[in-house]
Parts: C-alpha cells; structure tokens; sequence
DNA sequence: AAAATCCTTACGAAATGTTTACAAATAATA
DNA sequence: TATTATTTGTAAACATTTCGTAAGGATTTT
C-alpha cells in the first residue's frame, strides 16, 4: 500500500533532493517542484496529505503560495526558511502554516515533525468520517480498536493469538505467510525447531471463522508455502 | 463570548504564570496545574481545546501525562522542555504531542504556536463539540452533572471509584480498555506492578450494575486484553 | 506406493480472570 | 473525640480459558 504523498518545493534542488532521500525512506511518495508556481499546479492535480514549503523564493515566495492553497485547502504544511528570527515563525504560522524549521535543519527532526503534522491530519480525518481503524477483506471485517471480528457478518470470539494472527494475514490480503514467519510475527520470536503450533491455531480460527472448516474459504492453504487471505 | 481554554501544566510556576499572563492577553480562559497528577485532574473536569506541558516534572513526567490524554482525546498538545537536543523532539512528536518548544522560549513564538494549533483543531471540529452532561448506551445512563448512575432504569449508588471507572468506559462505547489503562486514567498515576485492584472494582461495579453479576452484559470482559461496554 | 506436507484431535499445563474474605484507610455520625 | 459505617487495597483460593505438544489420520506431490 502507497503512504501519504508529500510535496516539496525548494528553488534549492540540493535541499529539496535530500529532504526527498528522507521522505521515500520513510516510505512517502514525494513529488518536488523548483517555484512556488510548479508547486502549485502540482497541488492543484495531485491528492497531496503534506507540504513542505521553502519561503525564500524568486518570483512568488512560499508564504505567498501558502495563502493560495489555504484558500482552497486545509492540507497541513510545513514551512522551510534560513532565516531563524522570530518574526519569520510568526509571520510563517500566522499565515496557515501548521510548522515550521529553520535551515539548516536535522533531517531527522524534519522527518518527526512530517510525521507528527500526518498524524493530526489523518486522525482528525476518520474521526470525522467514518471509522477507519478496520479491515475488511471479503467476507471478514476486523475491528482493531473495539477488537471485534465479523465472519460471514457473524461476530466470532478470538482469543489473543488468533486476533493476532487473523489481522496479521487481513492485513495483507493476497500476500502468503511462512508458518515461521507467522510465528515470528505474532509471538515476537524467533523460531528453533518446526512444530506445528501454528498450524493448531490455524485450525482453531477456522473452526471460527468459516463456514465449513473442513473446506475454508477465508484461510487459503498454499502448499508447501503457507497460508493465506484472498484479496 | 469567552475564547478557548488553555490548561498549562508546569512545575515551575514562574513560567506558568508567565505563559498564563500572555494567554490572557490574548482572550484565552487559562488553567494552571503544577503536576501532571493536578492537570489530568482538571482536564477531566474541564472543556479544553489546548494543552501546554512541561515535560521535565517531579512524578510523572509530561510525555506520560501526553500518553494518558491521548488514549481518550484528540486534543490539541504542545511540549515544552529545557533540553533541546534533538531526540527529545522526537520523542515528544512521536508520542502524541503536536508541538514542541524549547525553553527558554519567546512568549510571542509560543503563541503563534498557539494560535496555529487551535486553528487547525477548531477548523476541524467545526461540526459538533457541544460538551455531554449524560452518557447513555443501551441500557445504562449516567448523569454526570448530579452523579447519577441508572442501569436498567433503577438508580445504583457508586463509590467514586466506580463512578470514574464507569464513565471512563462508557464514554468510549465499545473501545476495550486494558486494566492497566484503567488504572492510568482512574488513579491518574502510573502502574508499576502489576495486581488485580482493577478487576476487583470492576467485579463490584458488576455486582451493583449487572442484572447477572455471573454473567455480564454491560461490562463485558475481552479476554487477554481488557474490559468494554459494548456500543 | 512412498514421501512430504498438512489436518485433526485430545489432554495437561500455563495463563488469565473471578470471587471471596479481611484489614487498612477514609468518611460519616453520635 | 470516639464510634460506626463505608470505601478501598491486598491476598489467596477458585474457576475458566487459552496454549503448546504430541500422536495419528488425511491429503497432495513425487
């Protein structure tokens, strides 16, 4: 699954190469843009979660660019400048931006804060829409904050391990999964010697959550490999 | 029309006033508390929109106080901290906090920072945040304001313990809560060892408010994970 | 048919939750 | 203040659920 698309516009290529090497790293989309303008078209055609603004620019500087977007949106945006006075942040934050670094800035700190402004936009985003914290796979919905889990639109009782286990496969449907590396993921160890634990449990959430156990629909068997969820 | 409340939390009271006198200037409703014990009090009784925390306090420290808040609000927080290296900033975004800022700090920067929280939080929640006097699910109801418990239509009187454990779950239908998050927003302190002092008062709870104490239907246990009240 | 892999069952041990009882702490009352 | 009642925390006994193991059966692949 793709994460978040960020945009980054700096005149300074350098700059905007290295917060770019940053972002992918962490697993964003990034697009870049050199001018306030390019920036713009590409906030006007993309579904963009972040932006991450230099001020200082030629032709239109970023605070500029700012207010143009808050006319339109309120995607959260960061703020880069080389000034570290405090008018700037003022000036910056009273603007519409939600945060603000000063170069030259830690990559690390940058990313943090990336993070932290994602965070807010997202959570405040399925609270006010509908929930968002479930997985639905065909017939199979898991509710992780509420910890409930619909088979057939019937509510099946999991123990900790197979509520552990069944996310973990609904998580990445269509993806196969090792008995060890099912192992490894829900008991956080690794494993020694081949037993069939897992497959004990296996056998267990499916006497919950199929129709026929003998014949699962849900938890695919892939011989030789593992087991897995249809997409 | 009274502008939003603002809880500041700091052990240091020099700086809390300080903070507080540029608050009021700028039209907010402040309150002040000198623990994270003090200000999980108030926040509980109060309708806040923001929060100011020192992270360096005796006891409990800020980024636990940040943790409790968070398992229940969306809240807007801002750290505030004498060390400015920079994990602490991370450490601080990644766990739930929205800001951050150094000391010493400029009033005025903090209160851009101020302004640029609220504004994102209040633009969100533009849609409904009327504060609840009385929680009612299925077949329970609590009125907060006279502290009246009815289950089933017929009254039950709870210690204040209960009381709290009551509304805490209640107002989360259907989020199961560990005991040892209980326990944190109960007591408002942090758990060390584990004991089964939770689960004692849940049985009571049971005993007053469950028609079947053997066999609950408001409070239900989640195995290996904690208790809820279903939605 | 043989080999490899997976399924099924059952049972005891371990983990977790419940209940009860009692003493300490707190609040209410005389 | 002394006495009583209520609330709260702790511990231990009890009950239930969950988990891992092993062994034999079934199915698929070679």
């Amino acid at each position: 699954m793709p994460k978040e698309s960020i945009l980054v516009v700096d005149d300074d290529k350098e700059i905007a190469d290295l917060v770019e090497i940053h972002l992918i790293s962490d697993g964003y989309k990034v697009f870049k843009a050199n001018s306030a303008k390019e920036g713009l078209e590409i906030f006007q055609h993309e579904d963009l979660q972040l932006l991450i603004i230099d001020i200082m620019m030629p032709e239109m500087d970023g605070l500029e660019m700012c207010e143009i977007v808050r006319q339109t949106s309120n995607v959260p945006i960061i703020m880069l400048s080389a000034k570290s006075t405090e008018l700037d942040k003022i000036v910056g934050l009273g603007n519409g931006a939600d945060d603000y670094v000063v170069k030259p800035f830690s990559p690390l700190e940058l990313m943090a804060r990336v993070k932290s402004q994602l965070r807010r936009f997202t959570t405040f985003n399925t609270t006010t829409n509908a929930k968002k914290n479930e997985i639905v796979v065909t017939n199979l919905r898991i509710d992780l904050e509420n910890h409930n889990v619909f088979a057939y639109d019937k509510e099946v009782k999991l123990t900790p391990i197979e509520f552990k286990m069944l996310t973990l496969l609904a998580s990445n449907p269509g993806k196969v999964f090792s008995t060890d590396e099912i192992f490894e993921q829900v008991w956080n160890e690794k494993i020694y010697e081949a037993n069939n634990t897992v497959m004990v449990h296996i056998r267990r959430l499916r006497e919950k959550v199929e129709l026929n156990p003998r014949n699962a629909q849900l938890i695919k068997t892939v011989w030789g490999v593992g087991y897995k969820i249809e997409k």
